[in-house]
DNA sequence: AAAAAAT
């Protein structure tokens, strides 16, 4: 805990835990058609009856050059109720000021253009009004972000990068890491999207399959401004030396936790760092992700601060804060393996493909295959995604999905990280998501990527989980109470009026 | 008894 304010100025303030929201509750924005605003987290219910004296000490929210402007009502940092729940940690003298409109970030208007015409746009998420302000004010300083799934956090670093490349310059400039091949894709979508008026040059840094393979060494250097790719192909290119890092002025990380997380990518994300360092140390790093444990947390800034010896800004949001209320999450028992499949069958494709797409997510590759012979060997249509499969194949099954074509994907832990599709209004856990390291433990930050797979950018969602014996029991309980989030059981999973009604509950039907 | 990236 103590960790992370290490290097940041301090005088605390608080933010108060107390949502005071509760003047919509009539008419909570429920509408699938939201577009570009933050449709925003319902207002709280009253559960945790202590939980939450908040030790104001120990969450060192630091606000030194924003308690300045608040007094001269300049920003609205911690007026808002609705930034209540992202803790803002400063560094420095720069004085920061909320977006309230994209008009507010002297953008160009060949992006302005973008956001409101091709993104369509209207005005700047939570997220965005926040962390757009620090990236784009110079002095640029580093960030670490965190924010909700589904809040907008793409457009951040998107429009970071746009936004600080110099068109006239025919060289990289901007540079972002992701885990997948999936989320660089897509990725690259929104940003040809937003930045389609500004004439800026991008490539997709992603191992070609065979038929379109070329030794690096005959491949021409790169020249494109934004590169946007996986970390493996990033290296290559950079060891190379077809990707020129001199001329860097912004790195990004996508799920920057796992980007940096033993196990993760960590070997590789460093590498990338401390050659770009080398190369342009006033580099500019964003970090982004909806999850930072406390580990990752502590590692991350460290890194940050170590490596590129600069002041950084830093958003966080509490644990506790992090399900989505909008987001109904339920937990089902079943006797035995084989029920998972037929509550499958019998519950969730009837009554998923009503209320829009549905996406299951498995342990394993294997699983993937088994569930998805199992389904189709019953009639039904469903696409799986894996690993394993070819790029092509990859990249058909998610643009199928994307497209409407298909309503029901199973999947591994590929998609199970910033994958948006908007349609998406149900999630259901075949395998609860454990550790590897010790199998009888919850892996929290993969849970909740999953669950945010549904109510993307405020819209209503559902979570079933499928349990079966006391291990997958304990695990879930551990869960629930790391989030401090009640998981509602549907008792009888033959019934198919429980289903129906938590469906109803979660305001999908 | 592990996903993913990539060699």
């Amino acid at each position: 805990m103590s960790d992370t304010a290490s290097t940041a100025a301090t005088a605390t303030a608080t933010a108060t835990a107390t949502a005071s929201s509760t003047t919509t509750e009539a008419s909570p924005i429920t509408k699938t058609t939201v577009v570009g605003r933050w449709a925003d987290e319902p207002d709280d219910v009253v559960e945790e009856p202590e939980a939450t004296s908040t030790s104001s000490a120990t969450d060192g929210i630091v606000l030194d050059s924003l308690a300045i402007d608040e007094s001269k009502k300049v920003n609205n940092f911690l007026d808002d109720p609705e930034d209540a729940n992202i803790q803002a940690v400063t560094s420095g003298e720069t004085p920061y000021t909320s977006a309230v409109r994209f008009e507010d970030l002297n953008l160009s208007p060949e992006l302005l253009k973008g956001l409101y015409v091709e993104m369509k746009f209207e005005r700047p998420s939570k997220i965005q009004s926040i962390s757009l302000p620090m990236i784009l004010t110079p002095p640029f300083k580093n960030l670490i972000a965190q924010a909700h799934n589904g809040s907008g956090k793409t457009t951040c670093f998107v429009l970071g990068m746009l936004s600080r490349v110099d068109p006239k310059l025919g060289v990289p400039q901007a540079l972002c890491i992701c885990p997948t091949r999936e989320l660089a894709i897509q990725n690259m979508e929104v940003l040809l999207k937003m930045g389609k008026f500004t004439g800026i040059t991008s490539e997709l840094g992603l191992p070609a399959d065979k038929a379109n393979y070329m030794p690096i060494s005959k491949r021409a250097p790169i020249t494109a401004q934004v590169i946007i790719g996986t970390p493996g192909t990033i290296n290559k290119w950079i060891a190379a030396k077809k990707l020129g890092t001199s001329q860097l002025k912004i790195l990004v990380f996508d799920e920057a936790d796992h980007m940096l997380a033993e196990g993760g990518f960590k070997e590789d994300s460093v590498r990338i760092m401390k050659e770009i360092v080398r190369w342009s140390p006033k580099c500019q790093v964003l970090l982004f992700s909806a999850t930072f444990n406390e580990n990752v947390k502590a590692f991350v800034s460290k890194i940050v601060k170590d490596l590129f010896k600069q002041e950084y800004n830093q958003l966080f949001v509490k644990k506790e804060e992090l399900s989505l209320d909008s987001v109904k999450q339920y937990k089902v028992n079943l006797p035995d393996e084989l029920s998972k499949i037929l509550v499958i069958k019998d519950k969730i494709m009837e009554l998923g493909q009503k209320v829009g797409q549905t996406i299951i997510f498995v342990k394993t590759r294997k699983s993937a295959g088994m569930l998805h012979d199992a389904l189709s060997g019953y009639g039904y249509e469903v696409t799986t995604i894996q690993g394993a499969l070819t790029q092509e194949d990859r990249d058909k099954i998610v643009k199928e999905f994307k497209d409407g074509l298909t309503q029901v994907l199973i999947s591994t832990d590929v998609l199970a990280r910033g994958f948006d599709q908007a349609q998406v209004n149900l999630v259901v856990n075949y395998d609860l998501p454990i550790r590897h390291d010790h199998q009888s433990e919850p892996d929290h930050e993969v849970y909740l990527h999953r669950i945010g797979r549904a109510g993307r950018f405020g819209r209503k969602g559902a979570v079933f989980n499928l349990l079966c014996g006391e291990r997958d029991n304990m695990i879930m309980e551990k869960i629930e109470r790391h989030f401090n989030h009640y998981v509602t059981e549907v008792t009888s999973w033959t019934d198919d009026e429980q289903f129906e009604d938590a469906l109803k509950k979660a305001g999908l039907m």
